[in-house]
RNA sequence: GGAGAGGUGGCAGAGUGGUCGAAUGUACCUGACUCGAAAUCAGGCGUAGGUAUAUGCCUACCGUGGGUUCGAAUCCCACCCUCUCCGCCA
């Protein structure tokens, strides 16, 4: 969420800058209901004013036995209009908050300006391309002829975008979550935590997953005591459960930066893809991710994401796998996003790079939408700057590594790295 | 699932219809005492919003949402959460 004084006090240029990523900021209707909710909220304040002293007055009076008939009588008609005024008032409350929570965040200075994937920046390649003396199987066809990847027991299960892990090839796909697990927590200074897969309304809202993007999730309504009824929601990224630790908390100033590293799966409706990468494990209803999230001081969040970024890519560098960093461009971060660095994966079966992580700094947009502060040098609450990226995705390095680890006959090299948490299997066949 | 207790400021904890945005303690800040510190004493110290720039005034907020009332932290209703005991259970 954008901070609503910014909105009052500069409303043409945070138009300007919404703009450069295609967001059209309805700067009109905005003034519009601002004008309205200036008078009537003064109106308000000033009757709820009025209303307060006389109530006073009341209870002076009678304390000391007067009459009060014709103060009381007044201060009724105080309080009709009240009624029918705060109602107004709410609304167009609530229509300016309906408008704010549809903001899409701003971008940071540095991005750069352009309307789509084709505008990224390559900021850097590491590692070559692979060079293979016989023709690449992809991982759908190394994988099932290991007798690992089963995806028709999965539709069985379950149906399209899900799949059924077996053997060797499940084995590796735990120990690519060990073993990032491990290297963030001993090497990069996260700690680990597990965390719900539910989570509430509030929770989404907290991280900007709604009240937008309803569809992309997978909704689990739960019948609550009366009538009342709340929904979970399965997490779409442990970015959820895990930046909300901090949602409405006040965090000492001393205890910053929080890091945390998560691995759970994540749910996904992929409502809008329907076609897209239908092959394979590249785009599934559930997978599994190792989550990097950081709560720094607003003055470190830029030096904050570029370390958070250096982190995932360490898991590809001691996996060996060729990978390029990408810089995305206004047109193309996410809408709680102010910059974005997007990790991509070489994959010779497809003959390109595919994303395997997503670094973004959020700023204070999450943290305003969530109340998480921290108590800055001066003693007063300010919001914290949230940051987070995949380190990595399992799923995808799993795809990755079958890919780029492969022999002529089919089987898999283990990566080094990986192979004290295999029982120190160098090989996987069939 | 059953029974009971409770949710108040950074923390602890009073407060059962009017001078309560809220006692008290503690933490924190400032000052005094001191060579300095501790102790002690004095003062300050919630969040958000409006107005607009005045050390100003006003509004809202005591788990959440409704209701009663001239007036609600306080009374009523519903819900959520926490704790204790019993039952069940991986």
């Amino acid at each position: 969420m954008l901070d609503i004084q910014l909105l009052r006090s500069d409303l043409e240029g945070v138009a300007t800058r919404l703009a450069t990523r295609g967001f059209v900021l309805d700067t009109a209707r905005f003034h519009e209901l601002e004008v309205q909710r200036k008078a009537i909220q003064i109106r308000t304040q000033e009757l709820q004013s009025r209303r307060n002293s006389s109530s006073k007055l009341i209870g002076q009076a009678k304390a000391k036995g007067e009459d009060t008939s014709v103060i009381m009588a007044e201060v009724v008609l105080v309080g009709e209009e009240l009624k029918k005024i705060e109602v107004q008032l709410i609304d167009l409350q609530d229509e300016l908050q309906v408008m704010l929570e549809g903001l899409p965040n701003m971008p940071h200075g540095s991005v750069p300006v352009g309307a789509s994937e084709a505008d990224n920046q390559e900021m850097r390649r590491i590692g070559n391309v692979p060079v293979f003396d016989f023709a690449v199987k992809d991982h759908v066809e190394l994988g099932e002829a290991l007798g690992g990847l089963d995806f028709e027991t999965a539709a069985r299960i379950s149906g399209a975008r899900f799949s059924v892990l077996k053997g060797g090839l499940a084995r590796l796909h735990r120990a690519l979550a060990q073993f990032m697990l491990d290297t963030h927590t001993d090497q990069h200074g996260y700690t680990e935590v597990y965390v719900p897969y539910l989570v509430n309304a509030a929770s989404m809202r907290g991280t900007g997953q709604l009240p937008k993007f309803e569809e992309d999730l997978f909704r689990v309504p739960r019948q609550m005591g009366e009538g009342g009824e709340q929904n979970f929601y399965l997490i779409p990224t442990a970015e959820v459960p895990v930046t909300n630790m901090v949602r409405d908390e006040i965090v000492p100033l001393e205890q910053l930066p929080l890091k945390f590293v998560a691995h759970t799966p994540c749910f996904r409706s992929e409502a809008g893809s329907a076609g897209r990468d239908t092959r394979g494990m590249i785009r599934q209803h559930q997978f599994d991710k190792v989550e990097l999230v950081q709560m720094v001081h607003p003055d470190e969040s830029c030096a904050a994401l570029e370390q958070l970024l250096g982190h995932a890519e360490t898991i590809l560098q001691k996996l060996g796998l060729h990978y390029r960093v990408v810089r995305l461009c206004t047109g193309d971060i996410g809408f709680s996003s102010a910059i974005t660095y997007d990790i991509e994966v070489w994959l010779p079966a497809q003959d390109t790079y595919r994303e395997i992580s997503s670094c973004s700094s959020f700023e204070a947009f999450q943290a305003r939408r969530m109340q998480a502060r921290f108590r800055n040098s001066a003693g007063k609450p300010e919001l914290l700057h949230t940051l987070n990226g995949s380190g990595l995705a399992v799923g995808r390095t799993l795809v990755a590594v079958l890919e780029n680890y492969q022999l002529a006959d089919g089987s898999i090299v283990i990566p080094d790295v990986l192979r004290p948490y295999m029982g120190g299997m160098e090989k996987l066949t069939r």
